[in-house]
DNA sequence: TGGGACCCCCTAGTTACATCA
DNA sequence: GATGATGTAACTAGGGGGTCC
């Protein structure tokens, strides 16, 4: 490591600081009754107007600021280095309270959502429930899906057009589901239901906000305009 | 052209002192 | 007046980049 000249000085017992025009006492033990004095008001205000302007100094500017303000070199870079601290220590206090109200209102919305999730899974059980109980004496989706509209049986299934859409009536009559919203009859997303539905039963409570995210992030689960009947014939 | 010496500057952490409640 | 907390000028250690020989 190289010796610097403040280290010199400093075998010396002598105040580096201290030049022609010493601001300060000239001669000092090292740290040992240091006199540190605070600088000036109007010191500090140019040297913070100067900060704000730039956070470092050209060597050439600080001589010529240490000579405005009566104050050496050294010392306008050693406020500078203090500055420079001060601001990071400060940078950080900000960007640390910054992240937790971020994380603050994610928790929240996981919560949310979470909450979001519960009710959307009593939903489903409900139409479940509704779904299991029309077995007993109400007509069921498999002999809606068997009778014709005269109320003949189908015996292969080959109205299954027909037979959705009478099911459909059937739900609707009960307030189950929305007809506007039940228009997909093609089973474009029966498939990808069926996995969503999967992926719901295996979904707790504990579940992720990365886990809620990859589910949400599909925009199949809450997409109203895609709540159609194939959603509830793979959870019949 | 590589390398050592020197200088200057930086950051991060520490020390010593002044100030204030 | 004593004392602990806080702010800050000055310091140390370690490292990087530039220049000179």
């Amino acid at each position: 490591m190289e010796r610097r000249k403040e280290e010199c000085y400093e075998e010396e017992n002598l105040d580096y600081v201290s030049g022609p025009e010493p601001l300060f006492a000239t001669k000092r033990k090292k740290n040992k009754g240091t006199n540190t004095r605070r600088f000036s008001d109007e010191q500090i205000s140019l040297l913070e107007s100067i900060f704000e302007a730039d956070s470092k100094l050209e060597p050439r500017r600080k001589v010529q600021l240490a000579r405005e303000l009566g104050l050496q070199p050294r010392q306008v870079a050693i406020w500078f280095q203090n500055r420079r601290a001060r601001w990071k220590s400060k940078q950080m206090e900000r960007d640390l309270r910054s992240l937790r109200e971020d994380y603050d209102k994610l928790a929240c919305r996981f919560e949310s959502l979470k909450e979001e999730k519960q009710s959307l899974l009593m939903q489903l059980q409900k139409l479940n429930d509704l779904v299991g109980t029309s077995r007993d004496g109400a007509p069921t989706e498999d002999s809606l899906m068997n009778q014709t509209a005269d109320g003949s049986s189908y015996k292969d299934g080959n109205c299954e057009t027909t037979a959705q859409v009478r099911l459909e009536e059937e739900l609707e009559r009960r307030g189950v589901i929305d007809s506007h919203t039940s228009t997909d009859v093609g089973g474009e997303y029966g498939d990808e239901r069926h996995d969503e539905l999967l992926k719901i039963g295996q979904l707790d409570a504990s579940a992720t906000p990365q886990e809620l995210h990859r589910l949400d992030s599909g925009s199949i689960l809450f997409d109203p305009s895609r709540c159609n009947l194939h959603w509830l014939n793979f959870w019949a």
